[in-house]
DNA sequence: GCCAACGTTGGC
DNA sequence: GCCAACGTTGGC
């Protein structure tokens, strides 16, 4: 799961312990919260758009999915004029934070991993904020620490 | 700031 | 349903 962390970060995630995954606007990756997540998976954190791209950390999902609040926020960058309370567009899930890594993995180096070479984010022009992760690819990447 | 790769919108 | 125009994402 993408976040850029001047939006919010693993370190915001450490602070708050738990938090709604606001703001996706994809059909995509609503999806993938509203009918593929369940509750205790496992999430890697990735950075976006900033300094140091890369996976920061581990989370959990810890909630069903549910409405989007951000969607009916009428001054919020969020708001979908589109979305009412009866047909919600934007579902989500709560992630809880598990884990920081020591370090930042960084895109070039997940790159150059020849176990995460078909890893769904690491092809070229993914923008997918939410994708798939095999059980071997997470489990490489905890080694990479 | 650039630009590739999408996703969305809306006229037809 | 098609597709041009436009907007967004995100690495660099």
């Amino acid at each position: 799961m993408k976040s850029e962390p001047n939006e919010y970060s693993i370190d915001d995630l450490k602070r708050d312990r738990v938090a709604p995954w606001v703001g996706v606007r994809n059909y995509q990756a609503r999806n993938f919260m509203r009918d593929e997540m369940r509750i205790g998976d496992l999430i890697l954190f990735y950075h976006s758009s900033c300094e140091n791209v890369g996976i920061a950390g581990i989370g959990k999902v810890s909630s069903e999915p549910y409405s989007d609040a951000t969607q009916f926020e009428r001054r919020g960058k969020y708001y979908d004029p589109k979305a009412t309370k009866e047909k919600p567009r934007w579902m989500l899930v709560d992630i809880r934070f598990v884990k920081k890594f020591k370090r930042v993995i960084p895109l070039q180096e997940l790159r150059q991993e020849k176990p995460l070479q078909n890893m769904i984010t690491l092809r070229p022009g993914n923008r997918l904020s939410i994708t798939a992760v095999t059980e071997n690819e997470f489990q490489h990447i905890e080694g990479l620490i």
